[in-house]
DNA sequence: TTCAGCTGTGAAAATCCTGTGAACGCAGGG
DNA sequence: CCCTGCGTTCACAGGATTTTCACAGCTGAA
């Protein structure tokens, strides 16, 4: 459902002239990007949950076997792809069949590249399908992308489905106000007509709902002339003599000027 | 896990000699294969169950890419490797963005093709793992995959095969909200068309067969604008002789282990 | 303070979605 | 060859959801 999911990659390689240029592209369609420029224990791989791995056999030097193997067998859901000048149909084959899932040859076009990086975490995305990332918490809300559903504690919002995208985006968004044409953008997947109130009347719903569910907190802010802003907000004050199992972290989002 | 699990490949490609040769070698690995000259109607792959499909540009002719975009759209799950002769940066990066997973130039060697072949399989694997697990016990239905049939105690449910691919599909993601496109994805096999209603058909059937032998449960769940959820849910006290005044809902959603 | 332009609101209207029954075509068995 | 079981498709009815609209209340700049 999310057409265009960011991808997190890290590049291994020491050749900045390629490494620029990929940067450069990467980031313009909005990749989130980590350069390495020589090999990394695998557990710091494993905490930067990323969707693929790019690297060059060159700059991982004589273990560069051992490291692909070690990485392809601990990340079995991460994408390797390998990017490295010439190269055997023997190396070829022998990545392949470690676990690499594609191998280009230096020199290479910038654009093939990140085309084959799409291609294999397309492939790998489909496999991994419904385990996503767990349950979204902001202030009182639980939103559960499996559900299609927001939940305080047991209680259902019971959200419709364009409630419930449209509280996701928001939430997703956190603590950036967004204008109504790009809410209308990624909700409903086309162009605002000009002088349509959908998102309003929607947004409305939503705070219909999130009022009665959890009264005392403030999700959705409107930001005159713009469009909205998603930041749970309650004045309720942190309970202290609660019961000491819970902590109760009450997130007040206060790095933003309260505007409106 | 096991990288040599039979792989289901279908080549088309008129170039004699490739075919020739890499045949040989699919044929010691203990692949099925079969090799095509020319291209064959979408349906007509959809009823091969593939794995994947090798093909070589060239003998599409005009429609080529028209026939690549009909392929990946209508088969999510199907591995589709080119190989082909020159081409240029443009075409290739074309090819993967429309759904190809690995483009390949001719000439090549057969083993690379082999290994990139199983790259390409490799993940659907991981998550068609058939664990041979004994049968799945949900709310009163006891579902048998080895016979391709659903109990209630001793009654069978009647059903016929699509009818039990949607009830295990639907048990083994029970408590999830699947979307109508995922379950015909994965109960059919292949992409669902625009306005098919077969799952609302088959979800009633189920429903039909599920109210006659176990008149007291309700398994699925209808999401508006979404899908089916499957959950077992019945009002009666699990108790051995309840007290008939009180229906008293009791939500028995038992996935925790009984506390004493 | 005033005014034009925005936003909130309630409800009607239009649209879309699902449940349902039935017809159709196909294939295998009798 | 006909019959039967199965999967697919269609049309319709009743609801649920989304869109549209008119109006009231607000906001911010002049």
């Amino acid at each position: 459902m999310n057409p265009q999911q960011t991808i997190r990659l890290a590049v291994i390689d020491d050749d900045s002239g390629f490494v620029t240029v990929l940067s450069k592209r990467t980031e313009a369609a909005g990749w989130q990007q980590r350069v390495l420029s020589s090999a990394i224990p695998p557990q710091e791989l494993v905490a930067m949950k990323l969707n693929a791995l790019l690297l060059d056999m060159a700059v991982l030097g004589d273990e560069a076997w051992d490291y692909l193997e070690r990485i392809c067998e601990m990340l079995p859901d991460l994408g390797v792809i390998v990017c490295t000048g010439r190269s055997t149909v023997a190396q070829r084959v022998r990545g392949l069949r470690l676990g690499v899932d594609d191998w280009i040859g230096k020199p290479c076009h910038p654009e093939e590249v990140m085309a084959r990086i799409e291609a294999v975490s397309r492939r790998r995305r489909r496999s991994r399908a419904e385990v996503e990332t767990g349950p979204l918490v902001v202030g009182e809300l639980e939103i559960r992308a499996d559900q299609f559903q927001a939940f305080v504690g047991e209680g259902s919002l019971d959200l419709t489905r364009r409630e419930f995208e449209l509280l996701q985006l928001l939430a997703d968004t956190k603590g950036q106000v967004l204008e109504r044409e790009a809410i209308y953008q990624r909700v409903w997947g086309y162009a605002m007509a000009h002088g349509d109130r959908s998102v309003d009347v929607f947004v409305r719903k939503l705070r219909q709902k999130l009022e009665t569910t959890s009264p005392r907190w403030r999700y959705i802010h409107t930001h005159f002339g713009i469009g909205y802003r998603f930041d749970p907000e309650t004045d309720e004050i942190p309970v202290l003599d609660a019961d000491p199992e819970r902590p109760e972290p009450v997130d007040q989002n206060a790095d933003i000027p309260a505007s409106v």
